[in-house]
RNA sequence: GCCCCCAUCGUCUAGAGGCCUAGGACAACAGCCUUUCAAGCUGUAGACAGCGAUUCGAAUUCGCUUGGGGGCACCA
């Protein structure tokens, strides 16, 4: 099995999800996992993107057994890199009659697609150079034009195959044009360089998306010119967006990078993944990396198009954090920690303080970008909020400060600091001040967090230590006085 | 316009003639827990696109309609 993506950019998440199931199928099998990079548009090449693929599926952990920087024994792994061999396939479609020169200029091509549109005429090459003579086309070549290859697509019949998730699909030969098969840059298209390729690299089954189902029967049938095989094929359905078109850049984060930016652990990206478009039953929706592997099979994979639910992937994302060791978690973290925290605040942070936070937080956690906003006020010296959240309900800014004098006092005459003494403290401390529990808990809050709402307040205050809890009263005292 | 395909709660899905007064999950809502927020637990609401046909019986089979998507490049 192969993933060939080219390199023209980012790593989609819809390529992830291909390159996820082609992997799995592979892994189920025993197969062995190829990448091949698929750089035949010059044009279209962007600069960067194949280290963003690798990086991508590495990150993944969708490791391929043949490919860049793996080898393998059917390399070269771009397509750069084969042109020698779609010439020769070319060259021999031509001599065998399957195939011919075109020499039409871009502008009469586009001149006459414009035309079909216009007379509402299904858009295809008009095949006229199909028949050219000899004379003809010396003619053509004097003039300095570099011609494409076409193949020549039989003009009545009908081509079929056999898709593993789609069943039996159809086309008639007379609704399919000549396609071009080599580019006059001498360049392939996709559809000679795969067939090619994909015969060469022996590939038994080929994975792709949806969008590839109509050109198929062009491959089946130049498989057939070139006296090959053809492999299996399962086209997976599409992911779209919430108005249900492909998915795209308009619909958000679509880059495997901004998501593993943002936090997300790749566990939880391809257990996400793997639910659309496939479930093993009706109930069981977390898998592990090897449940996956165990339990793929293309025959459970759906031919509705499935759109990606941004919200869903949090929540899993969620509960991937959860289930986190502290050591994990910490690990994890410390990096987003390292470049979301205000440059005030000083660096190397102390992994033991990271750790001592980290439960605090771990189950308010989705995105682990989040990380900054929920654990930052563990590092700022200062905190900025309203005076008046300080003041809460039934109370009054008299009430509020009387309650702050006095915690200070009696925090300060404490001997440890630990969450129980202070709970023991605190709790008592609330009737004596003529307050309920929550009132007196909640200007505490606030006075140590910044916020209405945080992580526990004993536990959040002995983190913090005695000497900054005590700087935050007098702070607060300050503000309301 | 032509070709191909798809159709179960808002979303992801289970369902391969009776197990379905359609199950699970996210989201929503309500309650419990509780010092706030989360997390957790419990519950509520919510779907077989429509119409015909086959059948004793249809979400499941067939046809049509409607809706949606994909493709129709010297891009992949």
């Amino acid at each position: 099995m192969r993933f060939a993506p080219s390199p023209t950019g980012f790593l989609h998440v819809g390529s992830v999800h291909t390159a996820l199931f082609t992997w799995l199928f592979a892994r189920h099998n025993k197969g062995s996992f190829i990448l091949r990079i698929e750089d035949t548009d010059v044009e279209r090449k962007v600069e960067g993107s194949i280290e963003a693929i690798m990086d991508g599926l590495r990150w993944l952990g969708l490791e391929w057994d043949e490919g860049p920087e793996v080898g393998g024994n059917y390399g070269p792994y771009f397509q750069s890199q084969r042109l020698e061999l779609y010439h020769e396939a070319a060259r021999r479609l031509v001599s065998q009659g399957d195939a011919y020169y075109c020499y039409c200029s871009p502008d009469r091509l586009d001149e006459m697609r414009a035309e079909q549109v216009r007379r509402k005429q299904p858009p295809g090459y008009d095949r006229l150079c199909r028949d050219l003579d000899q004379t003809e086309r010396d003619r053509m070549e004097a003039s300095g034009i570099t011609p494409v290859v076409r193949f020549k697509t039989p003009l009545e019949g009908k081509t079929g195959f056999k898709d593993i998730i789609w069943g039996d699909i159809e086309f008639d030969n007379s609704t399919l044009d000549d396609l071009v098969l080599l580019k006059s840059d001498g360049y392939p298209t996709y559809h000679l360089a795969n067939v090619v390729d994909d015969h060469a690299m022996e590939i038994s089954h080929v994975i792709r998306a949806e969008e590839w189902v109509s050109s198929t029967p062009r491959h089946i049938l130049l498989y057939g010119a070139l006296g090959y095989q053809p492999p299996y094929f399962a086209h997976m359905p599409l992911l779209v967006g919430p108005d249900r078109a492909k998915l795209g850049k308009r619909h958000g984060a679509v880059s495997v990078t901004e998501y593993r930016e943002l936090g997300y652990m790749p566990e939880a990206m391809l257990n996400f993944l793997a639910l659309l478009g496939w479930s093993l039953d009706d109930k069981t929706e977390i898998f592990s990396r090897e449940d996956l592997i165990n339990n793929f099979s293309l025959e459970r994979v759906s031919r509705t198009a499935a759109t990606f639910n941004h919200e869903k992937l949090k929540w899993m994302n969620g509960l991937y954090i959860r289930n986190l060791d502290l050591d994990d978690l910490t690990r994890r973290a410390l990096p987003f920690l390292d470049t979301g925290l205000p440059l005030e605040v000083k660096r190397p942070l102390s992994i033991e303080y990271v750790r001592q936070i980290m439960p605090l937080i771990q189950e308010r956690m989705r995105e682990m970008a989040e990380v900054t906003d929920l654990a930052h006020f563990f590092f700022s010296e200062e905190l900025s909020y309203e005076s008046e959240l300080l003041i809460g309900k039934g109370m009054n800014q008299e009430s509020a400060l009387q309650a702050l004098k006095v915690s200070r006092n009696r925090l300060g005459e404490m001997t440890g600091f630990d969450t129980e003494s202070l709970e023991v403290l605190l709790r008592p401390l609330a009737d004596e001040l003529g307050l309920k529990t929550g009132q007196l808990f909640g200007v505490l809050r606030v006075t140590v967090t910044g916020r209405a709402a945080a992580p526990p307040l004993f536990q959040t205050m002995a983190v913090l230590g005695r000497d900054l809890c005590l700087r935050r009263i007098e702070a607060a005292i300050e503000k309301l006085g």
